[in-house]
DNA sequence: TCTGGGGTCCTAGGACCC
DNA sequence: TCTGGGGTCCTAGGACCC
């Protein structure tokens, strides 16, 4: 815990659904969800008013269908689009100062005790920062075409935190030092970062609902009930005692991709594939990253929610998509898929930045999808789905029509594709319901909020 | 129509080495 | 002839976060 309160928490209000309602004229004001739109989804982020209704992260998608009335926009994630937003926030952010450490798209730390180049430095009084946060709200709102975004300034990050979190949306609130205990302690101890379900429960089990009630406890009582690294971070946070310090670039530790698929999976011919073609990416991104990796696991998923991995190590880091989805096939096949697979995921950990293999790669080294199967496993079945002209569309994709301009998808079905042709400039546009094989259609990159829709 | 996808950190047991 | 610790690596699982 510092004396002064020098640290910035950023959390972007409603951030995925936010973007959309900038984007989409016609759903600002209404309910939005984000999130997966298929059977086996689930809610990203619900608009403030999707959640009025009940609709919340993390539900399944299908419930907050249940929730929400006619109307309600369920769109898939347009993660380039979110991406380039917080780019311009995080932008922002670094010009307050050089440590600056994005805990994801939409929330990010500050350390406001160092400041950016050519800057005086910052007054870290109260109501110095106070007007920092003020400055900085109306920068991003500006800077981004309307999102919003709570802030928290503390002593700690830890206070920090708590702060944005304490008048959402669109708040700002400082900690002033000294003050820490008055805040946290009648707080329910859940909203403390590491207090999940579980470690709730056996705390409501010992009587320990506040952060107050959590002071009160002895060390080695938290120890004995979430071990020792947890139990000593809880009876720490309970205190406002905090000296995590904000760190800029983080190293990545592992990279992985996982899918659910719509329906369980047993055909091992078809998992293969679905493996090759995780493993592709994971590969790419890799050596995007200029990593490789020691460590290949694979995670499955069974039809009862059961999940496992199972992993193995090699002796060279690699990078190669052939290397990898060999050793995940091979530990899939020791796995077994009886029952069928809900989830299927390869990942890449114990990262090093030389890829030993480059050194001595040829530029035109097979690729994986040139390649055969190594295990000469047949081809796969045909999809359960037909690939229709349809399944290119999905709710919320950004899409042009040569003769009535940009657009976006509402909905698909019965061979039909509806699209809402408006764009962030313009005034809520009409629908229409085209063929999901119009020729003229096509999907299109995110639309640039600040440029009027070309005529 | 129950339960995504991308991560991080911690624990614990066994192998292995000194 | 029966018993050490400490340290590191690997594997698997679980809790948690956004």
């Amino acid at each position: 815990m510092r004396r002064e309160a020098s640290i910035l928490h950023l959390d972007l209000d409603a951030f995925f659904a936010a973007v959309e309602q900038r984007d989409k004229p016609s759903l600002r004001g209404r309910p939005v969800v984000v999130g997966g739109v298929g059977g086996r989804g689930v809610v990203a982020t619900a608009s403030y008013e999707a959640r009025a209704y009940g609709a919340r992260s993390a539900m399944s998608t299908a419930e907050a269908r249940r929730r929400c009335p006619a109307g309600t926009a369920f769109l898939g994630g347009r993660f380039s689009a979110y991406r380039r937003t917080s780019d311009v926030v995080m932008g922002l952010l670094r010009e307050l100062s050089p440590l600056v450490e994005p805990a994801s798209l939409d929330e990010a730390y500050v350390d406001l005790a160092v400041s950016a180049p050519d800057h005086p430095g910052h007054d870290l009084s109260v109501e110095g920062v106070t007007a920092i946060g003020h400055r900085l709200k109306e920068a991003i709102a500006e800077a981004t075409g309307g999102v919003t975004g709570s802030v928290g300034i503390g002593s700690s990050k830890l206070m920090a935190k708590i702060g944005s979190d304490l008048d959402k949306p669109d708040g700002l609130v400082v900690v002033p030092p000294g003050g820490e205990l008055a805040v946290l302690h009648p707080l329910p101890v859940t909203r403390l970062g590491g207090v999940g379900p579980a470690t709730a429960e056996r705390l409501h089990q010992i009587g320990v609902r506040t952060v107050g009630d959590l002071a009160a406890r002895s060390l080695s009582d938290l120890v004995s009930l979430a071990g020792r690294a947890h139990g000593s971070g809880l009876y720490a946070l309970a205190r406002a005692e905090d000296d995590r310090p904000v760190v800029a670039d983080r190293e990545a530790k592992s990279v992985s991709q996982e899918e659910t698929f719509e329906r369980d999976l047993t055909d091992v011919g078809v998992l293969n594939r679905e493996i090759d073609a995780m493993a592709g990416r994971v590969a790419a991104r890799l050596r995007d990253s200029a990593l490789s990796g020691r460590t290949v696991t694979l995670k499955l998923r069974r039809y009862d929610f059961t999940t496992l991995t199972r992993s193995q190590t090699l002796a060279q880091p690699t990078d190669d998509a052939r290397a990898i989805s060999d050793i995940a096939r091979r530990l899939l096949t020791a796995a077994g898929t009886q029952g069928g697979l809900r989830l299927l995921g390869v990942g890449v950990s114990g990262l090093s930045p030389y890829a030993q293999g480059d050194l001595f790669a040829e530029d035109d080294a097979p690729q994986l999808d040139d390649v055969p199967a190594a295990d000469g496993s047949p081809a796969p079945e045909e999809p359960v789905e037909p690939v229709t002209a349809e399944a290119r569309w999905w709710p919320g994709q950004d899409v042009r029509h040569d003769d009535l301009g940009a657009g976006w998808v509402w909905g698909r079905g019965l061979g039909r594709v509806t699209v809402r042709f408006e764009g962030p400039l313009t005034q809520p546009g009409p629908v229409r319901t085209l063929r999901s094989d119009d020729p003229a259609l096509h999907p299109a990159e995110p639309p640039d909020w600040r440029v009027s829709e070309p005529a």
